[in-house]
DNA sequence: TCAGATTCATCAAACGTTTGATCATTTGGG
DNA sequence: CCCAAATGATCAAACGTTTGATGAATCTGA
């Protein structure tokens, strides 16, 4: 950076954005400003959700929210190989055989040894966890909708359609997805 | 949960928001359906782009993602306040306490006592840190461009539009902020 | 002035995640 | 049939993060 400019008085969480951008954009002329924009904003986007979340609704009452994922996966759609949970909650085997430790250890779930394979784990949910899982849905939801109002429905619409645009361009950018 | 519907024979990443949308409304007629599908699909979306940028730019050079942030960060505003840093690259003081134990221990950045308030943490780069920053926020800027290819150029300033909306309506939800 | 409250940074414990290695089971080709 | 390759799960080490606690410096108001 040969062009030292200086910084606002106030650099913040909501001003850095601009900040970032114009500056990359006027020191680096090679860089899509459009793209890092693009990555930034997603991703603050998305940290402010989970972090209230989390925070409002998982940790106080002794849970995460990959915990959750993986109660709410086994809650929809029964018992499964564990293979398939890791997939759908979109976390790899490793994470989950380590997430497995503590959902088990507080007893919301079982591990069983596949019958026709033996090497296959199957998970299914404990009267405990089948009994806690349903309330903290709906206080998840409930935050979720709170979220939600911010945009009109069509807007939630076009977002989501957006985002899995994105998600299916994936393929043409060559990106790494988890094993 | 009364009613059990069969999961279809295959579950899959791609197929589960559907197929979990679809399900939490039929049981549960009470959920925000939009709302569970929007959360759901921004966060499976951010995860994608964080894990194809992390383990294809950041981890086989050894850094990471929130490293690379705080790094960048410095280069682009200059030595600054501990707690500015953790204000602009979205993580809590404590995280990025144990976060420059890393920085500092790789040679990328020093810290030094604020003279106007012995309390107070001024970060900056070392040359080291200087010298390396460049290159992987090249690295990083292009495959957030192959990313970003993904959408209209149209699409992807609504994406952004979206997003900020849904950043600024925080404030109406009440959501829980980092300290 | 000075004692209480506030602010800044760090620490400790617990957790989820990543990469790379290891072990057991199953599959497939000769 | 048998052995090599592939598959499923776990482990170990390192990392970033959270919450709650502790210690040091600064500020404030009586």
């Amino acid at each position: 950076m040969t062009h030292n400019t200086a910084p606002p008085d106030e650099l913040t969480f909501w001003s850095f954005v601009d900040y970032a951008v114009q500056k990359a954009e006027r020191e680096l002329p090679s860089v899509n400003a459009e793209a890092m924009r693009m990555v930034l904003t997603l991703n603050r986007a998305t940290s402010m959700v989970v972090y209230d979340l989390e925070s409002s609704v998982h940790r106080p009452r002794g849970w995460t929210w990959p915990g959750f994922r993986v109660l709410f996966a086994l809650w929809l759609a029964g018992p499964m190989e564990a293979k398939t949970t890791a997939e759908i909650s979109g976390m790899s085997r490793a994470a989950l055989s380590a997430l497995l430790n503590t959902l088990e250890r507080d007893g919301l779930l079982s591990r069983q040894r596949a019958t026709h394979d033996r090497r296959a784990l199957q998970l299914s949910l404990t009267e405990a966890g089948y009994g806690a899982i349903l309330g903290v849905f709906r206080a998840h939801n409930r935050r979720e909708s709170a979220w939600a109002e911010a945009l009109e429905p069509e807007e939630r619409r076009e977002l989501v359609r957006l985002l899995n645009k994105l998600m299916a361009g994936s393929t043409d950018a060559q990106a790494k997805f988890r094993s």
